[in-house]
DNA sequence: CTGAAAGCGCTTACAG
DNA sequence: CTGAAAGCGCTTACAG
């Protein structure tokens, strides 16, 4: 049994007290650079490693922030979050962090049973990635620990969040589509669904607002049911020069149905699409869409939180992070059919 | 500041000791079952949560486990791994464990840095969870804790690993094959690229020799370079009529490789694919596929990893884990044509 | 510049 | 059945 090397350890073998060795290993002040050298050469040579969990212990910090995903967006092909977890893990390593996945399950959620993370005191903050029920988050708000949303936002919870700038990524997109020319725009995607859907419609709107365009109801395309299963689409009657839609794998779909009935696409109708995922270049054409700043928005909801943590009266609000427009081959100017 | 409740609140409350609640809370011998109701109950009612970072320390567990992923394989279609990670983590819930996502940088890789949760003594064991370089591997070997390769294992390193039987799944879906009647079946993939192609086409090679069919090496279709990048494809002159592919995104490109060459699928040549990934039902027709039970390898890998925490003397050796087929419309039986 | 003391909140012997 | 003592390995005041 190979016993751990503690600063004891190294204390002794130095002749001084482990305080100082403490001091030392931390470059705080109080022992004389010479004495610090020779003790951090030796805790080397030792092969001496911190014991992180008896330095939580003491300070009351575990390094460890738990991040909740609700297991329905960890399905077969929605693997955004779990990337976006990942991004998470990597921007927690150099404040010497970690994160700690939760995936909430649909049960737990319902009876609100809060993550066993939270039991265990194991995390100092949460990050809760992805729409989470009313309830649930109601529950959540007598954490004590600091929390923040991460890609959604709820109206009547003073959570901090961070998400993506949905309404105005939709609004750039859509006034891109106008600067092309199309008048005759569409947008696809249940309104009622979730808030991200629903802003990136009000993005769309405003772009048409702002040109003067008015809305037509009759190309608002329905994509999917209260419980957010895909649904057969139903292109309309008189149809638009152009659509815009509230993700890439629904684009992705719209295409396929365009083309059985026999449109082209950019020819007779353009398509955008939103996200830059796997979708977005399996298409063909390959997808004119907006990229998501995933990393970005890792970082801004990683660094906030650690603020909150050693600060916890600290408030960010509604934070938004910018997305960017990824110009492919799905949009033909409006009238040109070559 | 509200202070937290620990086991002291809880005895003084109860005019007893310490040591009597934490025997209550954790259901030991040495405490009357009504002084434990007792007790119990007003834990309860005073909302105590246990401090695990104090448990970790004076047991000398963190509770934690270490995932480490190489960062090549979570790019933008790799979340396979990310997946797992999920699974290992819903599977270690259960036993109060959490596990700590490490992705293994390339720079970290080839200089051979060991990951930080390991200098900070995060976790009580690792499961590395896709192939690692063979200098990073004997670096690995020097950490103190209970490893374990999960999907991937190493010849000369005598370190447990859990897998898919590979081997068995080919030749399984060979065997398929030759029982739709086909008896000249190609092999995709680049055999000295990772071991599970190898071992892949290995089981189609077994497949082949029981049923005294001879291989032939023009239809062993290479699909990537040295680096695993996907090159073109080059069909052979003389074609056979099925493919078995190391891989369904691999199968996904063979199909439009074989359709834009005027190629039926499957009434000219079947393809089956291995995975069961997006990419077998984004392809037309839908692939007859192998299902690698993920859920199964997190399974084993945990509870193995955990008996080598408490028995670190424990070997399990090569543990493989059986897939499945799913039978799919990309097989037609070998000579019928419509 | 250096160190003795105290304490973080548990649990494990051991004594009664 | 119950509890006083000791210790896990650090760090933070405080005293010299």
């Amino acid at each position: 049994m190979n016993k751990h090397i503690t600063l004891r350890d190294i204390a002794e073998r130095m002749g001084v007290s482990s305080v100082t060795v403490s001091k030392a290993l931390n470059d705080k002040e109080g022992v004389s650079d010479e004495l610090k050298e020779r003790i951090k050469q030796l805790a080397d040579e030792m092969g001496y490693r911190i014991n992180k969990v008896a330095k939580s212990m003491k300070e009351g910090l575990t390094y460890n922030i738990g991040v909740v995903i609700p297991e329905r967006f960890t399905g077969q092909t929605q693997s955004f979050y779990l990337k976006v977890y990942q991004q998470i893990s990597m921007a927690l390593e150099p404040y010497g962090y970690d994160g700690i996945l939760h995936i909430l399950s649909a049960e737990d959620e319902k009876l609100l049973h809060l993550p066993r993370i939270y039991y265990d005191r194991k995390v100092d903050g949460f990050i809760l990635l992805g729409q989470i029920s009313k309830p649930y988050i109601e529950a959540l708000e007598h954490m004590e620990q600091p929390k923040l949303f991460l890609d959604f936002y709820d109206e009547h919870s003073d959570i901090d969040s961070v998400t993506t700038d949905n309404f105005y990524c939709a609004y750039e997109i859509t006034n891109y589509l106008v600067q092309q020319g199309h008048r005759k725009i569409g947008y696809v995607g249940n309104l009622y669904s979730t808030s991200s859907i629903q802003d990136r419609y009000l993005g769309y709107y405003k772009s048409l607002l702002e040109h003067r365009i008015p809305l037509n109801d009759r190309w608002i395309v329905n994509d999917r049911d209260e419980e957010g299963t895909l649904i057969d689409m139903e292109l309309p009657e008189d149809m638009p020069t152009a659509f815009v839609c509230n993700c890439d794998r629904v684009a992705h779909l719209l295409v396929l149905k365009l083309k059985s009935q026999g449109y082209r696409v950019p020819e007779d109708c353009s398509v955008v699409g939103f996200d830059n995922d796997v979708f977005a270049t399996l298409t063909e054409p390959h997808l004119t869409t907006v990229e998501v700043d995933t990393p970005q928005m890792a970082q801004t909801a990683v660094h906030s939180l650690l603020k909150k943590i050693s600060s916890p009266e600290m408030r960010f609000g509604r934070v938004l992070v910018q997305g960017k427009i990824i110009y492919r081959n799905s949009v033909k100017k409006a009238g040109s059919t070559d």
